[in-house]
DNA sequence: AAAAAGTTGTAAATTTACTACATTTAATGT
DNA sequence: ACATTAAATGTAGTAAATTTACAACTTTTT
């Protein structure tokens, strides 16, 4: 994707000339996209052919695509490297790398995100009786933080991490309320014996998963995010920062849809806690 | 900076052809990017000169010059707008912003996080007999996500959202024990209270929280985020965003500390996760 | 209503990138 | 070590794209 990170890939499988050229552009990229063939030709001193060559094997169409993809790899100052982490990284690295992957993720995540469902969802949020967050393991948390966000707005709200506690709530669910089941795979079995359970009361069941997982089809909606996950790690990371951004989204939605009024509310749930608190600002 | 929000911006100035070609770009910047001047011209129904005048009038030097600009801003994590959700948005400007301003305090966040002290908290994690995670309110989601996470390690793992728990907790802590607590303003008083406690047992105390709030000034360490908070939504959304990735640089530097032979390790607890799953991957 | 300023298009000039072919360099087999 | 073949690089010409200069047309101002 990144073709800085391709050129340094690619390295090996250049000839000597070809060499030259991803020398020069990558000292100083931000020269190169500024340059024209000629020119870079001659820095890198070979032929304007061999540079067009260059491009080409990296699956550009030619020098002026190549510039294209170059200048978005160095747009934002940012050149979102998103390698994995590697065994020999060392703080610096790690760190970087997972901030960098996790705002990649996002990107993903944005671009995959249906808006059409998210507005479909805050209505029936908006709508519903009662609302219940499930998730287990890793999606435990995003149920929970769900749980904190829809709390404020003085909704009924539901959160449980027992299963045997899940399964009860959603026999006693009713057409009007609303279930959330939050599951990155959408594999887990309890998960997908819940989506059934709350169905068959006549609950609408929103899933945050996988679209075609067995847990999506049990769902009335789905709202499919489709992270890539760094499996090397064995701990889902970068799916569970999306989730929770959607759980942010549709808040924000929710809280828009109730209106002005609905938000001085807020602010009072948020004043309650200062008590809590050591003087000046709140959280 | 950004050449859409310049182009929109702008719009007042432009005359009607530059108009007509604004337009065009706007529609579908992403085709814009990939035409010649003179396809662009006929999309818009105007003349080659036209579109060139149009560049020249956003301060770029021409039109391959103002393609470079654009593809740019269409880049990947680029367009970071940042603007903050407005009343009367709808849920393709509230998503948008929403993803975007996540992206942007992630950007802030990996900016000011010290990395010397990361890999000092990792330091002591690792030597660590038994670990805390404690938070309240919004935070008490990341305590659960960092329970989860260094659960799969094989150490002894401590998390409670009950403050009395987590009192008792830090009253039966000794110097091989490390608690981590999690405000985001560091303001709030029972985790206060809790690491006085935990220190007085001589146990190692690190804040992920504000430097110099109160709580900042009874931890051992402190891990401070300086991610700007969108207060209009009285929701906390991306600093607790940003203390998850924290948590998942921590959980990963953790790991490398441990080696190759403890991956494998959490390649088993992943493992055993599958009797509860439908068939294929994992989570 | 005429002049001036601004806008738009045509056509030519210039720059830029690409193709085909020739030459050189490296690699392999005899 | 030499000949043969294949790969790499460069030269020169060609095609395409961008820009400039200028003329025609609109709109605004006096």
């Amino acid at each position: 994707m990144n073709i800085l990170e391709k050129i340094t890939q690619h390295n090996a499988a250049f000839s000597k000339s070809e060499r030259k050229v991803a020398e020069v552009i990558l000292a100083n990229p931000q020269t190169a996209i500024h340059s024209s063939i000629a020119t870079l030709a001659k820095m890198a001193d070979v032929s304007e052919p061999t540079v067009n060559r260059f491009c080409r094997r990296l699956d550009t169409k030619g020098y002026p695509d190549f510039k294209l993809h170059l200048a978005q790899s160095l747009a934002n100052g940012t050149p979102y490297v998103n390698r994995h982490v590697e065994e020999h990284d060392g703080p610096e690295e790690y760190t970087k790398k997972i901030f960098e992957s996790t705002m990649a993720s996002l990107e993903v995540a944005r671009q995959s995100v249906d808006i059409h469902t998210i507005n479909r969802v805050v209505d029936l949020l908006t709508q519903a009786q009662k609302i219940s967050f499930f998730g287990l393991g890793a999606s435990a948390s995003v149920a929970h933080d769900a749980l904190n966000k829809f709390f404020r707005f003085n909704v009924p709200v539901v959160y449980f991490e027992d299963i045997l506690m899940q399964r009860m709530s959603c026999m006693n669910c009713t057409e009007d309320d609303v279930v959330v089941l939050i599951s990155h795979t959408g594999r887990t079995k309890s998960l997908v014996e819940i989506a059934q359970i709350a169905r068959s009361n006549d609950a609408t069941v929103v899933g945050i998963t996988s679209k075609d997982s067995p847990l999506g089809k049990e769902c009335n909606l789905v709202l499919s995010l489709d992270v890539p996950e760094d499996t090397d790690m064995y701990m889902p990371m970068a799916s569970r920062i999306a989730q929770l951004t959607l759980i942010d989204i549709l808040a924000t939605g929710f809280t828009l849809r109730r209106g002005n009024k609905f938000r001085e509310n807020l602010k009072r749930v948020k004043d309650t806690l200062r008590g809590s608190r050591f003087d000046k600002k709140n959280d």
